[in-house]
DNA sequence: CAATGATTTGACCAACTGGTCAAACTCACG
DNA sequence: CGTGAGTTTGACCAGTTGGTCAAATCATTG
């Protein structure tokens, strides 16, 4: 293991081409259905290699998660009381869906944990997420109370935002096979806004 | 392994069993992180003894999915032409919000295996489901053009339908932990129709 | 260039996994 | 109740997997 101390150039070479490979192999197999010597060999290293960069395969997991959620929040922070409440709301929902279409390993890895009962995230979940949601909640509820939007279950506008725009990360294979030629994140940009603008625009 | 001639007693009890509990595994583990021993012990067999009604892991694996399908699609095979747009699609996303809710782990099983590219139901996914998903298609999209229904990708409508109604199964643990202890099930179906009744009502 | 620490690897291990098999046991039925 | 088919199991096997270790190689710097 790499002594505390000021990481050399190849410590860092090698612990980012390792996390690399890892969400590449981590996000379409599963933590269980990954091996070490999978990661090592996307990695270009060895396996024991790889075991003097990181303690562990769960070591490994560990890191690349903490550091993916951190950013797959940062949107959702980013939802400010001071715009115009259809506008933010609109704004959030094409930035998630530019992570789909961006990231979407990160997206995989991270549906993959949940789906299996997020034995890993929980109390992530439970404290950080929570937190951040029942705040943005509450910013929602406001703008409703004032009409400035339409009523509708503030957690649940949340999660509908999040199925919707991760669904074209997470059902990749499902949606692609299904659109046929028809590149999936040409109509989808507009089919979101158009659902939550009509759903979403204050009635009088 | 049992001759071909009408099961027994034993026979039907033991193989029901096995399905029941491999669902449970599956589901939560996915296919590569289930083991046979665990399946068995969870259907109160050894594994040798679970081997001789299955010749394999992935014998199991497949007879579930196979049987999992065709429940799967059958609410959107219901969507009915002659109906009135607007109500049959609100039925077909409570009909399909219930099935989340009585059968999550058929949900999850489907889910983690698109989720990790589909790799054992890509042939179903192009060949069946994409039959009827362009039969649908087709149907939404004279609908909107009647303007009997606000006009929207209908692909992305059908998708939009799944992944919401999906995500209270495959997001469960997610969901219920932000949602403390509101039942997601309890404002989820209001929800979903509100949604799509103000998206989808036509606007003169 | 010497030497010290960083990096890499082949060989290895114990635990686990999917699957086999012969022997034992159980059950239905004549 | 006996007998043959149906059922169950302990012992076993070969391949895989996460992880270790000592020895070898490489890079840095005094």
């Amino acid at each position: 293991m790499p002594a505390d101390r000021a990481p050399t150039r190849i410590q860092k070479k090698n612990r980012a081409a390792i996390l690399e490979a890892a969400l590449d192999v981590f996000s379409s197999h599963g933590f269980r259905g990954s091996t070490v010597d999978q990661i090592a060999k996307a990695a270009g290293l060895s396996k024991p290699n790889l075991l003097y960069y990181f303690p562990s395969k769960e070591a490994i997991f560990n890191e690349l998660m903490a550091g993916l959620l951190d950013t797959w929040l940062d949107p959702l922070r980013a939802l400010n009381p001071e715009g115009d409440p259809l506008e933010e709301i609109l704004a959030y929902v094409q930035r998630k869906l530019q992570m789909s279409r961006d990231f979407p390993r990160e997206s995989r890895l991270y549906a993959n944990e949940i789906v299996q009962g997020a034995p890993r995230l929980h109390d992530v979940i439970a404290s950080d997420l929570n937190v951040l949601v029942e705040e943005k909640a509450r910013l929602l509820q406001g703008w409703m109370d004032a009409g400035r939007i339409n009523q509708a279950h503030p957690k649940h506008l949340l999660f509908s935002i999040w199925s919707l725009t991760q669904h074209y990360a997470d059902f990749d294979a499902q949606v692609r096979t299904l659109m046929g030629t028809e590149d999936p994140f040409d109509a989808a940009p507009q089919y979101l806004e158009t659902l939550y603008r009509r759903m979403l625009t204050p009635q009088n």
